[in-house]
DNA sequence: TATTAATGACTGACCGGTCAGTTATCAGGA
DNA sequence: TCCTGATAACTGACCGGTCAGTCATTAATA
C-alpha cells in the first residue's frame, strides 16, 4: 500500500507560513472573515487545516498576519515616493498619480481594502493597525505635501487635509467599484485613466495660477 | 398566575416589517452580514426570533429588504434633484453637493454603503440589485449631466463618467472614513464642508473657463 | 532511530430555522 | 356591559447542520 512515487506531504516549516497568509488573503478577500472557511484556506494553501495551527493560534490571528502583510510594502512605496519629490507640487502629483494607477492595477489591494471595511466592528483592533500605520500616514504625508505646496503659493487655500482625500479617493472608490460592481457586469473604469484625468483635474482645481502645464 | 398589568406582547401586524428592517439594518451595519445574529435583530425589533419568521422568509431575505428600503428614497433624491437643474453646471454642481453634504451628515447610509461592498461576493444579486438600481443610476445620471455641460462649452474635454466618479468619489469615502476609521479614534471629516470644497475644487478644476463664480 | 512536520477524523459550541403551544384581540350573543 | 369562542400573531425551547479548533497517529527527514 506504499506507493513509491511522490510523498504525500513535504516538511517546509520556512515557506508555510507565507504560503498560508497568500492562501488567505485570497479566500478572505473573496469571502469576508466570517465566511471564509479554515478548510479552504488550508486546501489553497497546499495543506491540511491542521497545520494552519502549527503556525497560528486561531482564525483571527490569520486575519490579522494577513492585513499586516499587506501594509507593510505600501506604507514603504507611498513614504519613498513623497520624500522622492519635495520639488514643485504638479511633478510629485504626476508622480504619485501614475505610480498608484499602475499599482491597483496589478496589486490585489482591492480585496484587502474590502476586508478592513466590512470588518472594521467586528476587529476594531484590526481597523486601528491599518488605520494607524497605513490611512493616517499616507493621509498625513499628502497633507503636508498640500499644505508645504500652500505655503510657497502654489496652492489655493483650503482645508489641506480635505484636500488630500480629495486627491486620493477617487481612486480607492475606483478599486471598490472594480471589486464589487464589475463582477456584476458593471461597466469597468481604466483606473490608470482614470488616475491620470483625476490628477489633471485636481491640478487644475487646487492651483493657485493657472501654471498648471 | 396572571399578571394582571401589562401584556407579554401586541399584536401589530403592520408594523412589524418596517421595525424589523429598521432593527436589521442597525444590526447588519455593525456586524455585517454573517456575523449578525437573528437573535439580536429579534431583541432589538422587540419581538422574538420566530416572529421574524412570520414576516420574511430566511435571514437573506431580510438582508436584502434592508437593501431594497435604502435604494428607494436615495434613488428617488437623486433623480430630483438632476431634474431640477438643467441650468448652468456650477449651480447643478452647488445644489448637489449642498443637498448631499446635509444628507450624509443625517441619513444612516454608511452602514448600508459598508454592508454592500462586505457583503458583495457573497451576495452578488444584492451587489446587482444596488448596483442597477442606484450606483449606476446616480454615476449615469450625473454623467449625463457633465456630458451635456461638456456639449454646451462649459466643461472642458475628458472622460464624463469619469468626472462623475471623482465627484461624488469623496463623499462615500468620507463616509467609509466615518463608519470605519472614527470609532477607532481617527480624526473625523466635517463631511458638510468636504462637499462644499469638493465642489469648489471641482468646478475649479472641471470648467473650461474660469467664470466659476 | 529520534525528531517533528503534517495529517484528518473528531468534538463541541453556535446559530439559522421550526413548530407546538400560548396569548392578545375581537366579533357576536346574552 | 360582560362573557365566550374563534382566530392568528407571537413565543421560545428545540433540532440539525456547519465549522473552528483538537489531538492521536503517520510519515518525512536528519
Amino acid at each position: 500500500m506504499l506507493p513509491p512515487g511522490e510523498p504525500k506531504f513535504r516538511r517546509r516549516k520556512a515557506a508555510r507560513p507565507g504560503e498560508i497568509v497568500a492562501a488567505a488573503l485570497a479566500v478572505f478577500a473573496e469571502r469576508g472573515f466570517a465566511a471564509a472557511r479554515l478548510d479552504e484556506i488550508a486546501a489553497r494553501a497546499g495543506v491540511s487545516k491542521g497545520a494552519l495551527y502549527l503556525y497560528f493560534e486561531t482564525k483571527e490571528e490569520i486575519f490579522r498576519a494577513v492585513v499586516d502583510h499587506a501594509i507593510a510594502p505600501n506604507m514603504q512605496m507611498i513614504r519613498a515616493m513623497v520624500a522622492a519629490h519635495p520639488g514643485p507640487f504638479p511633478a510629485l502629483l504626476r508622480a504619485v498619480g501614475e505610480r498608484i494607477g499602475a499599482l491597483i492595477e496589478t496589486v490585489p489591494i482591492g480585496g484587502v481594502v474590502k476586508m478592513v471595511i466590512g470588518e472594521a466592528r467586528n476587529f476594531p483592533e484590526i481597523a486601528r493597525v491599518w488605520h494607524d500605520e497605513l490611512a493616517a500616514q499616507a493621509l498625513g504625508a499628502l497633507t503636508d505635501a498640500v499644505r508645504a505646496a500652500q505655503v510657497r503659493g502654489e496652492v489655493r487655500v483650503g482645508d489641506p487635509r480635505m484636500f488630500a482625500l480629495e486627491l486620493i479617493a477617487p481612486m480607492i472608490m475606483g478599486v471598490i467599484w472594480r471589486e464589487t460592481f464589475v463582477p456584476v457586469g458593471a461597466l469597468p473604469f481604466d483606473l490608470s485613466a482614470l488616475a491620470g484625468q483625476h490628477v489633471e483635474t485636481m491640478l487644475h482645481g487646487m492651483m493657485a495660477t493657472e501654471a498648471v502645464a
